[in-house]
DNA sequence: TTTACGAGTGACACCCCGTGCCATAACCTG
DNA sequence: CAGGTTATGGCACGGGGTGTCACTCGTAAA
C-alpha cells in the first residue's frame, strides 16, 4: 500500500519526534522525492548549491508573503507564487510541503532549535525553566522580523486555513514540551505518582499559553517593544501562580520584588492551619494573607 | 470577491464566536448553498425532513468511519464514502464541510452545547468551575460511544491530517473558554490588572490540557472506566496545584482528603517568612512544610 | 580536459478535494 | 391541485499535491 504519507522527508531528521506517523513500514520502493532534506550525510552538496537552494526558498517565501498580503491567501495560486519567484510550480512543492507552509517557513527550523535547547539543558536546571527557555526560542523567531510577523498575524486572523495551520504548528512545540516534562518530572516529582503526567501536560500547555498570550499582545501592538522581557514577566506570573504546586526554581532572585514589602522589612506573615484542612486550602489561606500584606 | 470561505454556515449560529472570518462583507449574491444549518428560523422544515437529514448524515458518518478503518483515510475517496451511503458525492459535502469532518461529526454540536453551558451558568459559580463543566461536556461526547472514539483515536494518531484537524477542533473550545474567562475574571480578579488576561488564557489551556490528558489515557486504555470521574479528579489536582493563585472554589468539600492528616487531627502547621521574600518563595516554603507533614 | 555522477529543476500528467450551477424530485402549505 | 421550499443528482471547473522523466549544471574522479 504505497499511498501518500505527507511527513516524508522528516523521518530521520526528527528520529523520535513524530513516532505516530509510523513510517517504519513501507519496506520496498524508497521514496523517489526527498522532501527538503538533501541527504544530510553526503558531503556532495557543496556550499554553493545549498546556498542556491536557500536563496530559491527565500525568494519563494517572500513572493508568497507579498502575494498573500496584496491579493489575499485564497486568491493566490501556487502557480503565481512560483512565477513570481521565477521557478516552476513543481519546484515550489520541493521547498514547501504545502501552500500554507510558505507563510510559516521557520517553524521547522525552530522546532529543531527548541529540541536542541531541551537536549543540551543543564541537568541541574528545573525542567520547567528549560521548557521556558525552549519556548523563548520560538518567540525569538517571531521577534526576529517584526514587520513580517505582524503582517502574517493579520493573515492568520482572517484565513481559517492559516489559523489552523499555525495552531497545529504550536501544538508541535506543546507535544515536545509535554514529552520532555514527562521524562524529567520523575526526578523532581514530589507528588504521588499517578498524576505526574497530568501535571506535565498542564505545565507544558501553560508555558505555551503564556507564550501565545505575550506573542499575540505584542503582535496586536504592531510588534513594538521588548517581547522577550514581557515573556519573562509572564513566566514570573506563572511561577507565582502555580509554581507552588510543582516547585519551579528561579535562577535570578526575583528582580522586581514588590516594593510595598520593602517598606516594612521587619514585617512577618504567619499562617496557621489545622492539618485536617487540605494543603490547597492552607496555601490559599497563606496567599490571602500575603495579598492583604501586599495590596 | 465571492471566494470560498469555509466556515460559511456558522455565521449567525455563533454570533460573536468567530469574528475573524469577516463575513460582514460580500453584500451581493447571497450564498447559494446553506451549509448544514437549514435556516434555523423557518418552521418550514418538518420533523420528518430533518429526521431524514440526520439519518443521511449518520449513514455518511458511519460509512466514512468504516472505510477509514478498513482501507485507511488517505486511500478512501469521498466518492467511495458517498457510494457506500447510497448518495451522490455532492451530497456528502452538503453534510460535511470537508472529508476530515466526517470523522468528527459531533464537534460542532458539542461546541454549541458547551457555549450553552457557559451562557446558562450560575453567576455565583466560579468561572473556572463553569469552564470545567464546559469541557466535561466535550468529554461526555467522546464517552458516549467508546468504541467509535477509540477507533477514531487510532486513526488520528497515524494520519497527520486528522490529527491537525482534531487539534484545531479542541483549539476552538480553548478559545471559547479563554474568551469566557476574560469576560468573567474582572469580577473575581484579585490581582493587579494587567496580567489577568494572561491568567485567563493559562487557566483555559490548563483545563483543556487536563481534559486532553484524561481523555487520551482513557482512549489508550480502550475506553474502559469512568472517564468523567477521572476528569473530576484531574480538576481536583489542578485546583490544588494552582488554584492558590486564582481562588478556585470547590462545590463539594474534597471527597478524598489525605488520610495521613486525619491521623493527627490536632497537628498544626505554622509558616513564618520575612515579607521581604517574594510571595512565591513564601508559598513554596509553606508547601514544603505541608509536604513534610503529609509525606 | 573529459567523463561520470548526483542534485536540482522544468514540464507534463494525474488524482481528488471542494464548490458553483442547474435541473429534478420530494415535501409541506394554501 | 397549484405554488413554494428543501434536499438531492449530476456536471463541470479550479486548484492543491504527487509521480515521473528528461534535462541542466556543478563537482569529483579518471
Amino acid at each position: 500500500m504505497p499511498g501518500p504519507d505527507d511527513t516524508k522527508g522528516w523521518a530521520g531528521v526528527f528520529p523520535g519526534l513524530a513516532p505516530s506517523t509510523g513510517r517504519t513500514g513501507t519496506p520496498g520502493a524508497p521514496p523517489a522525492e526527498m522532501q527538503y532534506v538533501p541527504h544530510m550525510s553526503q558531503p556532495r552538496s557543496t556550499a554553493r548549491t545549498t546556498a542556491q537552494r536557500h536563496r530559491v526558498r527565500q525568494e519563494l517565501a517572500t513572493a508568497a508573503m507579498h502575494l498573500f498580503s496584496t491579493k489575499g491567501y485564497e486568491a493566490t495560486t501556487v502557480d503565481e507564487i512560483a512565477a513570481a519567484a521565477g521557478v516552476a510550480r513543481r519546484t515550489f512543492f520541493r521547498h514547501f510541503r504545502s501552500k500554507e507552509e510558505a507563510i510559516f517557513p521557520d517553524h521547522d527550523d525552530t522546532l529543531v532549535r527548541v529540541q536542541a535547547v531541551l537536549d543540551s539543558a543543564d541537568p541541574g536546571e528545573h525542567p520547567l525553566d528549560t521548557v521556558c527557555r525552549g519556548i523563548t526560542e520560538v518567540l525569538r523567531m517571531y521577534a526576529e522580523s517584526p514587520e513580517v510577523s505582524v503582517e502574517r498575524y493579520r493573515l492568520t486572523r482572517e484565513v481559517p486555513a492559516l489559523r489552523e495551520h499555525e495552531i497545529a504548528s504550536v501544538a508541535r512545540y506543546d507535544r515536545l514540551f509535554t514529552r520532555y516534562l514527562l521524562g524529567h518530572f520523575d526526578e523532581a516529582a514530589h507528588r504521588a505518582g499517578d498524576d505526574d503526567p497530568l501535571l506535565a501536560e498542564v505545565a507544558a500547555s501553560a508555558v505555551v499559553a503564556a507564550h501565545n498570550h505575550v506573542l499575540r499582545r505584542w503582535l496586536r501592538a504592531g510588534g513594538k517593544g521588548d517581547v522577550e522581557a514581557q515573556l519573562n514577566h509572564a513566566f514570573d506570573v506563572i511561577r507565582e501562580t502555580f509554581g507552588t504546586g510543582m516547585g519551579v526554581g528561579r535562577a535570578e532572585p526575583a528582580p522586581a520584588a514588590p516594593v510595598a514589602q520593602q517598606d516594612r522589612p521587619g514585617a512577618v506573615v504567619v499562617a496557621v492551619a489545622r492539618t485536617g484542612a487540605s494543603p490547597a486550602e492552607v496555601l490559599r489561606a497563606v496567599e490571602k494573607a500575603l495579598e492583604s500584606g501586599v495590596d
